[in-house]
DNA sequence: CTAACGTTTGTCCAATTGGTCAAAAAAATG
DNA sequence: CATTTTTTTGACCAATTGGACAAACGTTAG
């Protein structure tokens, strides 16, 4: 029996699978797994499919690699909410950035909404996983505010949730959002009425005084 | 030339259609339109695939049906958004209403977000009309209710975006939401909690006092 | 230069899939 | 019951698609 080569990595293997990640990001986020081809794919990053197949074992596989680095970008605002400095600020800064990568990065909320909307088939272990504990983890620092009084007492985890909904839905959602603000309110300043109006909402609700 | 006879529907047409379009709801709201095939769906109704084919052309006229219809009960908690009463408790029924929908028509629910995704292609023409209308009017209800200062001032079309956002998030991201609140949290109270979080919210936000 | 290895391509294949069609089977109609 | 119309089916087809493969082409180290 051979002992696998853990065999490095050529310079042009790390280029041409950045090239081919690129590329699958884009038609993945667009058509979905299933709507996805690897033609289409090969063709977005300028090769051919054998070619592509010779980088990357199977259309899964692509994905896959997709989907571990994006988990990855993808907590990172939440990973940085930390129990330092006022509550209220870190939780509007938090929205901020969570926008931010909805404005940024659309392709990759969409490529994540369209994984969990098709029942998480290809990441469930990374949702239970990774994503459960840093939930968990940063619902407690949360709690903690909580506890002291510097917010109100709700559920950190619909918290959570509703953060999550209302900033990514401008990325999923974008055709609709642009199409029902029209021109001239659906440019790029979208984001900035978004921002004032998630912050204001979160932070003080709708009723007066 | 022949007139096209409008040739009404037989009791059978009528049953199977009906029958059809439920299984294609199921298979559509799963795997999306390019991921499902006319054999899932033809199996899921209970009849062969030239059967099905007999009743609705294409794959993409049983699309259309369906998309249509969920519009209109798609649209209707927004329709039922009235002018009368209190603001701030027709704002707290709305979104009752729309999570409950997100509850009691999940499939309804990621139909829509996965045509949306997609970049609506086959359902553009909806949302510039219909859905567009329907919104501009709302946002003046809303708007009207801004001005006699009964809510705080804020972009009622943003308002509308994050309502949608957070409630059909319960629908779209069902399998994110109950593995995260796990088995103890997560069973069909979590619509409960949901409901009371976002009320508390949306009408006195974080902040305390 | 040349052997060894990495890269690329053309060709091919089997499975899946949307859709057609003619003929059989069932219903409805008179 | 006989005829007409509707419904159902089995067989078929062409296009698409994921993937295999061997041969050709490049690159690089000795």
């Amino acid at each position: 029996m051979e002992a696998e080569k853990p065999r490095r990595r050529t310079r042009i293997q790390t280029e041409k699978r950045e090239l081919i990640l690129d590329a699958a990001l884009e038609i993945f986020s667009q058509h979905g797994f299933r709507g996805a081809t690897i033609d289409q794919i090969a063709d977005g990053a300028g090769m051919s499919k054998p070619n592509l197949l010779y980088y990357f074992r199977s259309k899964e596989e692509i994905h896959i690699t997709l989907m571990q680095r994006l988990l990855t970008t993808w907590l990172a605002p939440l990973r940085e909410l930390d129990d330092v400095g006022d509550p209220i600020s870190e939780l509007r800064s938090y929205i901020r950035r969570k926008l931010e990568m909805a404005r940024d990065y659309p392709r990759e909320s969409r490529l994540f909404a369209n994984e969990i909307l098709q029942g998480a088939p290809r990441i469930m272990p990374m949702i239970e996983g990774e994503l459960k504990t840093l939930v968990d983890e940063k619902a407690e620092v949360i709690s903690g505010w909580m506890r002291s009084g510097r917010i109100i007492h709700t559920d950190p985890y619909h918290l959570i949730f509703s953060i999550w909904a209302t900033t990514q839905h401008y990325a999923d959602f974008d055709v609709q959002v642009r199409t029902v603000l029209g021109p001239l309110r659906g440019g790029e300043e979208r984001f900035e009425d978004a921002a004032r109006f998630l912050e204001q909402i979160f932070v003080d609700g709708l009723q007066p005084d």
